[in-house]
DNA sequence: TTGCTCCTCACGTCACGTGAGGTGGC
DNA sequence: TTGCTCCTCACGTCACGTGAGGTGGC
């Protein structure tokens, strides 16, 4: 192979090697890289020429290709002059690069869905999608969503309760999102930043009929019970109704207020309920239902079951039925 | 709105303007942004208080909105200068954008790739991949392999013929590569960027039997027909056997020698298609069809029909059937 | 007076590329 | 001698961030 060894030929004096120009060349980078990884440690001078000019050898040839290889996979510098001689290092990197790049992965179909959103708009409609994503950033993150519940949430809460609240009420992140499913998280985002949803969501779900000085344990307890009681029917379409679920729904309410399941207690509570409703949290909802993975409206979402739980109670309360 | 309207409140002396700082806050970034912007004139500045301190009006804080929904979206700060003021500039920098990001996300897609390809072999795979990824470059293009064939195509022959040549011997560039996928072409590179296979298919392509100083137009037609004719029995996986295709091949080698198909005409260009063999073109072929989108194997190449037909005239040779 | 904000340079980031101005070797 | 390669600074890239050293306004 001429390729391995430095003999005859340009910038050979027949010492074995080669001038930055060969190697450059048969490395297929500019002469001007070769001198940056030299300075910089990488690839060792075999020595200079009387005039000043570097000489490489062979194994400079090998190790600048190994440090171009490493460069195309986006290694920085510094990482490639570690990997070059420890294996380890390789490892580490690699792995590094593997996690980044899921990362930039991700920004970039982000921002190709939202530039895919803003082309398809009139002019009016792209003013405003280019506000809503300017403001929810690409790619986003939920955090502005569990913050958003978090705050809602009394401060005592345990973590058995939060955790499975926050994962319910809190949206996937979109992976792969399309331009639809962008402008949905984007309004999502909205609402869930504007100060005065956020005031009145937390009143609404903090402050709500358990009163206050009441431990907020129990209720919450109770909601996630009553919810996952309205499943079935919610998943089969029923109509509100009374039943095991509605009973669970009440008697969290009472228990968290001391007092027990009457017909004058569910009435109390309907009207309460009622003045609880916050308008932009059916909006929540709803646009959190677009962005579920499947057709949308086949897994329940608390806020399907809390309204369906008022439902069943207002209906109760008409046909005079105290359960 | 607090939000649009500077009136009391930190670093606002009731004269309807913010401090930079006051501007950053709402914007949520940082005074060096604000300032940055600033001296680049993408925000003017509603004037300068005596002490020299920037102010801003209410516009100014729309537009920093502005800039910064369109930097999310990583447009260069240029384009978005342009982009503030002209709907137009706004237009072409989202297709500029887009069509950038293409390329950007195959070239991440790649990487990720060749990385776990590298994560997922032993030590001694890790470098013979290393190295192949190296050469190939992630992303790669189909360039190498352009090249490989137009050298190895007689100059002179037209588009008409070189161009459908190209379509049938270049791999389409998968766009989103699995490991495997990345192993094959960085193989596939490594054959065609061969100086010794380069050598060695050029003579078998273009000095075949056709001879020196023959047109080669009508020989490649030919082939090109005859491959057509091939592709029914290839795609039934029959066996070799004489018939149109073998005849129209056999026509197309005569007519470029200014001669006719007989029986001692066969057996010559059996023997020199014999000896015009290139082994690394078997692997050519096979890393192609394991490219190939489907299940690999339905799409004849014309590697296959090459070999097919030479089989059919040896088969042809030995029965003596002349055709 | 203390603390906070604001000002203007000027330099760092990352992996080189691009000159400038000069020299070595055929 | 010409033409090519090579040398060493030094600066540019991109969108800011980070000090340094000093000042304005409550």
């Amino acid at each position: 192979m001429c390729e391995a060894t430095p003999a005859a030929g340009p910038g050979a004096p027949d010492d074995g090697t080669w001038s930055i120009g060969e190697v450059a060349r048969r490395a297929g980078v500019t002469v001007k890289t070769v001198r940056f990884y030299s300075d910089r440690g990488l690839l060792p001078e075999a020595g200079r020429s009387t005039g000043g000019h570097r000489r490489y050898g062979p194994e400079a040839l090998e190790r600048l290709r190994r440090i171009r290889s490493l460069r195309t996979l986006d290694l920085p510098v510094p990482q490639v002059a570690r990997a070059l001689d420890e294996e380890a290092a390789l490892d580490e990197a690699i792995e590094g690069r593997l996690r980044e790049l899921n990362g930039q992965l991700a920004a970039l179909r982000w921002r190709e869905a939202a530039l895919h959103l803003l082309r398809d708009g009139t002019v009016e409609e792209r003013a405003e999608r280019l506000a809503l994503i300017g403001a929810m950033g690409t790619p986003p993150t939920t955090d502005a969503m569990a913050y958003f519940w978090r705050c809602a949430l009394p401060v005592r809460l345990p973590r058995r309760i939060v955790t499975p609240i926050l994962e319910a009420a809190v949206p996937q992140l979109p992976a792969d999102p399309g331009p639809e499913q962008v402008l949905t998280f984007a309004r999502l985002h909205a609402v869930v930043t504007d100060r005065a949803v956020c005031t009145e969501h937390t009143r609404s779900v903090s402050r709500q009929p358990a009163g206050t000085g009441t431990r907020p344990e129990p209720l919450f307890e109770g909601l996630l019970q009553a919810y996952a009681l309205a499943e079935p029917d919610l998943r089969a379409g029923r109509a509100p109704r009374a039943g095991e679920a509605l009973d669970c729904f009440v008697a969290a309410y009472a228990r968290a207020r001391g007092t027990q399941d009457t017909p004058e207690f569910r009435h109390r509570l309907g009207e309460l309920l009622r003045w609880a409703t916050v308008p932009a949290m059916e909006r929540y909802w709803e646009l959190f239902g677009e962005l579920a993975p499947g057709s949308g409206e086949l897994e329940p979402t608390y806020g399907a079951a809390q309204e369906w739980l008022r439902g069943a109670l207002d209906a109760a309360c008409a046909d005079g039925v105290t359960g």
